[in-house]
DNA sequence: GTGAAAGCGCTAACAG
DNA sequence: CTGTTAGCGCTTTCAC
């Protein structure tokens, strides 16, 4: 027979002929069952589902990609996984994808753009039927640009997008909900608000910053640039622009943070420094991270469901998948602002 | 000429058949040029590589691996990515794995066993050369070994294993770094020491509670049921098992948390209920998660290296694909105490 | 409804 | 040192 020489040739896996000679069909029919194809009467499927079963069958992807050409798989880029907003909007992202039977291959570029874009280079070797990314600080424009369509390789950017308009975009509403922080503290009083964290480098950079200059504007109070402190988004960052804050002339009585990370950051500083916050000098982050509300006192900052961002950064994808040449999306999610000790504002402010 | 036909055929992809022809060499030779084989002279391997960039040329692992039956992929279990601990330990894994140009698809378990089982079950259709995993509570140990041993798929366990002694682990001593802790509480004067997050369907669980009876056994003090709450590792069990402790007739003096973010809820409790962490209710917490240091109080807790743990689970899972048969590897990762204001405690404890 | 055959793009003997 | 050849395990026309 030569069934049995097929059967002991190889490297022991069990295929789809090993089925096929149990079941007495043939390879095609076996593949057919595999993928539910309505075709194929019930009974030659329970048959061979039972013979796959038996022998320990698993099917084999690297094989099938070859073929289709398609793996379901994305490359998931993140810059930092260890922000904890990040993290949340990952675990989304994949409990969204596993709904859809996809895995996500995960590139957590540090910010770096090198890195990042290794990882790109890698995922187009890797055959992932699309990206997610929330790109890294200084990724250039252009390059990821060029490649990305070269490529034509679907992506979606989240929480941080290329000004790339012809890509498809999940985030929340930078300016308008830093417009309504700010606008909240002008409410409360405050006239001399700093801004940490300014970092042209990043899409929510330029819109946080966007909508905090939007809030002075309409208050008609002129920017002072000595309350503007540009960083990176990390809590001893936030701490050291503090102790800068303090050393001034006439110092902030507020400061708008650009995350809730940083924010952490700067309470910290200011308690040390002595000063009450909430009391002394008010604090806003944004992005709600879970910490924000257990912190003493608890952190004003403006909620963002990263389980919808996760769940329509998905569903752009597979859009997008479906179909690479449709007009671009860009869905912008409205946050909710949750006043709370650090900075005692009023929810409904004159900002729409 | 029949190589212009084959060049115009298929998908489009540039092939090493399209470089092939366009460098005058063999399919073959490409192929060895592309893995860097040193018995190619630099003069063909400079051209072939010259005319593999000029096309564009992308290497298809999917094709690679239906040979070679390996893919330089590993499946990435992690019960929770949420908790910052575990988001500080995927990064540093996934540093470690591009370093040796490998990848990882990422799985959260969300302490689901079904999603897990999933969730390897899918990793062995994509061929993962290995696994790296923290088992999510609950996880059947005989179903899991099983599995495992079947495919004979290499796989690390990392901060929680499995009671399985065939199979390579590293993560920090709980026994002993719990035990310095609780060792730490009773130096300090306290003898109603509560443990918040008894969870014995996990390996730190049953290991951080025995270190805890360990150290008042060996101070003489009996085991008061009352004072051991269990529940999951969430912020709000841990607000809720304050309320509880503090319903009772002879409430705690101090309260020994399984980690961090149980702590943390465990502080705002206290503090909401009126009374004063570290002063009132001394603390205690497991991790040091970068929020630690940071709360007001300051969290003491145990501090373990992320990144060690990271390097050495990469490490290990690189020998045990070397070599699937080698001697398990169980390598226990010393913390450190840092001693902070939730709970003033001595650092050099009674305890080795 | 099911089978035969061709081939996705790569690697690994084995010749030469 | 380079070319020829035979698959890896799957999908997919096209016949029957």
């Amino acid at each position: 027979m030569t069934g049995d020489s097929q059967t002991t040739r190889g490297t022991g896996r069990i295929t789809l002929q090993h089925i096929a000679e149990a079941a007495g069909v043939s390879r095609a029919t076996v593949s057919l069952v595999m993928r539910d194809n309505p075709a194929i009467p019930k009974r030659t499927k329970v048959l061979v589902l039972e013979k796959a079963d038996q022998l320990g069958y698993i099917y084999n992807r690297s094989a099938a990609s070859l073929r289709t050409h398609s793996t379901r798989t994305v490359g998931l880029v993140v810059h930092d996984i260890t922000n904890p907003y990040f993290a949340e909007i990952v675990a989304g992202i994949q409990q969204s994808l596993s709904q859809i039977s996809f895995v996500a291959f995960l590139g957590d570029s540090g910010d770096c753009p090198d890195r990042q874009m290794a990882f790109l280079n890698l995922m187009q070797e890797y055959n992932v039927d699309g990206i997610l990314m929330s790109p890294a600080a200084g990724t250039n424009r252009e390059h990821l640009r060029q490649k990305l369509k070269l490529w034509r390789l679907p992506c979606v950017f989240y929480s941080r997008h290329l000004d790339a308009p012809e890509f498809d975009y999940v985030g929340c509403d930078n300016v308008s909900d830093m417009r309504r922080l700010t606008g909240g503290l002008l409410g409360a009083g405050h006239r001399r608000i700093a801004f940490v964290g300014v970092n042209e480098t990043i899409s929510s950079g330029r819109e946080r910053l966007e909508g905090y200059v939007a809030a002075l504007d309409l208050a008609g109070i002129a920017l002072a640039p000595e309350l503007l402190v540009s960083c990176p988004s990390t809590r001893p960052d936030g701490y050291q622009a503090v102790q800068r804050l303090l050393q001034l002339p006439d110092p902030p009585t507020a400061i708008a943070c650009f995350n809730d990370v940083l924010a952490f950051g700067v309470m910290l500083a200011i308690q040390n420094a002595g000063l009450r916050v909430g009391e002394d000098v008010a604090v806003t982050g944004f992005d709600d991270v879970v910490e924000a509300s257990l912190w003493r006192p608890a952190l004003t900052s403006n909620h963002v469901a990263t389980d919808e961002i996760g769940r329509e950064a998905v569903q752009l994808l597979v859009e997008r998948m479906r179909n690479y040449d449709a007009p671009p999306v860009r869905h912008l999610i409205n946050g909710t602002l949750q006043a709370r000790g650090s900075a005692r504002i009023a929810t409904g402010s004159p900002v729409p």
